[in-house]
DNA sequence: ACAATACTCTAATAATCGTTAGAATAACAA
DNA sequence: TTGTTATTCTAACGATTATTAGAGTATTGT
């Protein structure tokens, strides 16, 4: 009797992880943590049929975890809360740590030729609140306006090239993008790199850096 | 090229959300989480056959998420680390947010006839400092000798009855057991409630509690 | 009113998962 | 050595899930 009762608790809350355990879930969760979309943005971006994109986020409708509305022809889908992107935060941040394998797929990409310089989040935080940093947000515009790190700057990896005169050669520039998992922030300190800028980046994206508890805009 | 390489780090972190998929599994996560215990008490605990208890823990082993090493002709269990217990409160958090059916399941639970007056975490921890309050650990001894909350006291819910002296009338006493979807806590209050004492309970367990950022001893 | 767009819903198949039974293993005990 | 205990491993079944195709629906533009 009280047995049923748990039982349907723990179900209720596996729910919510069988939608956490599908890897293309995952990656719409993590789109979605950058801003509200299209499903057909969505489908693009995570390089799967429109279908079945609209089916896994059926599921994480289903599980509460995204929301949607219509806007004209298109349905807008967008993370229930903020607590959504701390989930997502947390649950990659124990599978990095646990899973060797994971460490070393993701070596190759956050150290490329390169190499970091290794930046805590809190002295980011203050050396871009005294100018003495540039943090550079280089995910697509609308991504930005959503959310972004305090102090950052805008420009989209896509209008880099043409946009360097905006930036400064004489002063550090940090690159982020929308996470560990996404290579934007990489392609550009490879691009500024070799244009004599002074760039590294972080692995951080604004779900992240908000699990950390720090500030976003 | 970096798709594929994507879909790997998507899937590897999938692993780990199918573990947290089966209601069975995060009942043992939680069991778990109140310390380290053999296949065959997790399997009394949760109910379940011993077989199935071991293929799900071999689930769990596989994810990284709970470790094991044989101890005589026992094969002891527990949570690879903390981290773990942080991803399932996260996880019961945002579940217990986000789904109606849930909330409504769990005031049947934390909400009986002795309705329990409010108590922060904070000025629970502080008032049981100044020893103004007595927490209550209602688990079996062996959960509360792996940890328990600052303060606490143990008495586990089968000797309650005959230790009853050992509690005194005049102060208020604050139960609490494996976490919210655990009955044991609410057992005990019933208990002291009928004999007079001045007892509330709260939700929290071990894994809670420590999530929330407070300290456990 | 008609076509086009941006989806969702239904149905169907293949792959995966939960669960159970039976055999196997590892440590101890007589 | 033989038996007992505690647990894993293997194999099998039915139940679920992922994925795709095809039909259906709401909204906009002409």
């Amino acid at each position: 009797m009280s047995r049923a009762l748990k039982d349907l608790l723990y179900e209720h809350v596996a729910r919510v992880g069988k939608a956490l355990s599908s890897p293309k879930r995952l990656e719409l969760l993590e789109l979605l943590a950058q801003g509200e979309k299209t499903v057909e943005i969505l489908a693009n971006e995570a390089s799967i049929d429109i279908k079945l994109a609209s089916a896994h986020l059926r599921v994480l409708k289903h599980s509460r975890l995204v929301g949607s509305r219509r806007e004209g022809r298109f349905i807008i889908h967008y993370l229930a809360d903020e607590n959504v992107a701390t989930l997502w935060a947390t649950l990659h941040t124990v599978a990095t740590e646990r899973q060797v394998e994971l460490q070393v797929a993701l070596e190759n990409i956050t150290s490329g030729p390169e190499r970091l310089t290794a930046e805590t989040r809190l002295s980011l935080f203050n050396k871009a609140k005294q100018g003495k940093v540039i943090v550079l947000d280089v995910r697509p515009a609308a991504e930005y306006q959503a959310a972004h790190l305090p102090y950052a700057r805008s420009i989209p990896l896509i209008e880099l090239k043409r946009r360097l005169a905006e930036l400064p050669k004489n002063k550090e520039i940090v690159a982020y993008c929308r996470g560990p998992y996404c290579l934007m922030s990489g392609e550009a300190v490879a691009l500024l790199k070799k244009r004599g800028y002074k760039v590294s980046k972080i692995s951080d994206g604004v779900a992240e850096w908000a699990a950390a508890g720090l500030p976003v805009e």
